[in-house]
DNA sequence: AAGACAATTGTTAACGTGTGCACAATATGC
DNA sequence: GCATATTGTGCACACGTTAACAATTGTCTT
């Protein structure tokens, strides 16, 4: 079997919990056998145990990454960017559990014992059992995306409302007067916050919209194809469109393109994440940059102060959002 | 503290060794005390300690899903779709660790005591000494998207080279006797799979490259990108290419819609993946599907066989891609 | 020189589970 | 009615680690 510390201390001639002790390099032990103990360690190629220690210190050293689904409505790249900054800062002293919340019948099996601390990338108000379930069992925690009122949760955010509400803005600037709008994906927290921004900065420059402008989206490609070719069949058309993400701007292009109309000469398109493949397309997408790896990274930073006891307040982070002005957006001609 | 066998032992007024095989289901345990221990354990709420338990079984209950890297190289939907793929068929049993194999300066951490099984979705040679690791330290172990020969190791793969062949007979079919490549990632796999089904298409219809016509990519569409401009700033310029991935043709199309040029009227386009937005491009890209979640899916099931004790021996599977024929290859004119 | 005290190491128990073996209770066979 | 299976349960230990407490040695103080 493998090599334990019982089998170092009788190769250095001590009792197991001086190895024990030396491996962890507690003060109480000589210069000289930690030394002794740890060549002999080394030689021998030993790793500890992980699930012997765990038992007695009651630590699992796993942290969980829970999105509310891995199965649709998370966009690929959204995910991707989520695994990879939270992976970048636990890797070295965690293990990094991936898992859809909708993977569970009941959390019943989710404790303590299992993760030292949870990150939850929240889409949806469905979470909520989930998270206060986390909550009281009293397993630190970090919920990423959606703003968790009257619990004491740490929370990082992205401003989604601001960043349409400067997008719109920027549309409106470009002189266009008559915009609509491809909404995300139902009961999604950042559909109503980007749909929140987009009216807010209809209201604050007195704009005003007819129904037939504002379409449901789920967030994918498909849907945002769909939701444009529902938007051209009217014989008004709106002369900038703001999709609530990229990937749904991808499809309303294909649907632009296919009526024989050019972005942005006939029509302006405004995207919402800025995905890779964004500034690759024709035209490049302008839209609003999420910093999603940032949320990650400063959502993993935090668990980990938390973890590791430092008295962490809750706190509500807003992480800024960026215009990204590319070539899809143009400028109306004014008449007068 | 949480609940133990213990506790329910004291109320059942039975030892913790009747509870533990109760709640095991052992043949042992008369029905009567297995129902009556039942219902106190859930009542409550009872959960085992899995850091107890796999101390003395041996099990992790972790399955290690390991990536070359996931930093660069690794497209996101492609990411995506492994995890996806490899979490629905583990989920119920097992908690799935992801990481990357270039996180690790020594592999001194990764043993049975942590993972019961491990899938490597391996895209380079320079994963061979992770994987001979572990295969060395007898963990159930499947590897994905590479072939390992000489090796007693379960090996799941696409035909990336007879997808590239197909893909290019189907240019050649179309008329186009002047093609380029683009080139994936150096010292990937899938690289030289899809340059060799491309350059074997090319001897069996005796058709000629110039040096020109080849190009090097780094599988993002940025890399793409360059690259087409690369090929376009010649006087000779191919009437079609094919480009090693599809979010490398999201880049060669923005660099054709820079020139001037139309795709397929002027140029002919073949990507290689199908990603979720390649059917939403304009025009729509023509490609190769390659079954990301259907390696992943089998691939999992084949760790489960072989964790479950079956006797597997090693195997190569190989997954069919298939022709996606959409919009971006055009026929050309046949001059005689 | 005896006691106090610091430095280092050992003894023993604990974490929560599973299991070989012994044992009790009951059923079966003659 | 006794010996023998059969069935159900408990005792004691093991898994590999950490930690409270005890023990040993050496040094310093008075």
């Amino acid at each position: 079997m493998s090599v334990t510390i019982k089998d170092i201390a009788k190769l250095a001639g001590v009792s197991h919990t001086t190895v024990s002790r030396a491996l962890n390099n507690s003060s109480l032990i000589s210069e000289e056998t930690k030394e002794k103990i740890k060549t002999i360690a080394a030689e021998l190629n030993y790793t500890p145990n992980y699930n012997a220690r765990s038992l007695v210190l009651d630590r699992s050293y796993n942290i969980g990454l829970f999105f509310s689904t891995i199965h649709e409505g998370t966009s690929s790249s959204f995910f991707y960017e989520v695994v990879r900054g939270v992976n970048d800062i636990v890797h070295k002293e965690f293990k990094l559990i991936v898992s859809g919340i909708d993977d569970y019948v009941d959390f019943h099996s989710i404790n303590r014992k299992h993760f030292d601390g949870i990150i939850v990338m929240s889409q949806s108000t469905k979470d909520d059992s989930f998270i206060y379930n986390i909550l009281e069992k009293n397993i630190p925690l970090v919920v990423l995306n959606r703003e968790i009122q009257d619990a004491p949760i740490m929370n990082i955010l992205s401003d989604d409302r601001n960043g349409a509400y400067k997008a719109v803005e920027y549309l409106i600037h470009s002189g266009h007067k008559k915009l609509a709008i491809i909404e995300g994906k139902k009961g999604f927290k950042s559909t109503q916050e980007r749909k929140d921004g987009f009216f807010q900065a209809l209201i604050d420059h007195n704009i005003t919209i007819t129904k037939d402008f504002i379409v449901e989206g789920k967030y994918d490609s498909e849907s945002g194809y769909k939701a444009m070719k529902e938007l051209l069949r009217h014989s008004d058309t709106p002369t900038a469109v703001f999709c609530s993400n990229d990937d749904m701007a991808v499809g309303a292009m294909k649907a632009i393109a296919e009526q024989g109309l050019k972005i942005p000469d006939d029509i302006s398109l405004m995207g919402f994440d800025d995905n890779v493949f964004s500034p690759f397309l024709s035209p490049a997408l302008t839209t609003v940059k999420r910093p999603v790896e940032e949320i990650s990274k400063e959502g993993a930073k935090k668990l980990l102060d938390l973890i590791h006891g430092e008295q962490v307040t809750k706190e509500i982070l807003h992480i800024n959002t960026r215009l990204q002005i590319r070539e899809s957006v143009g400028r109306m001609k004014v008449k007068d």
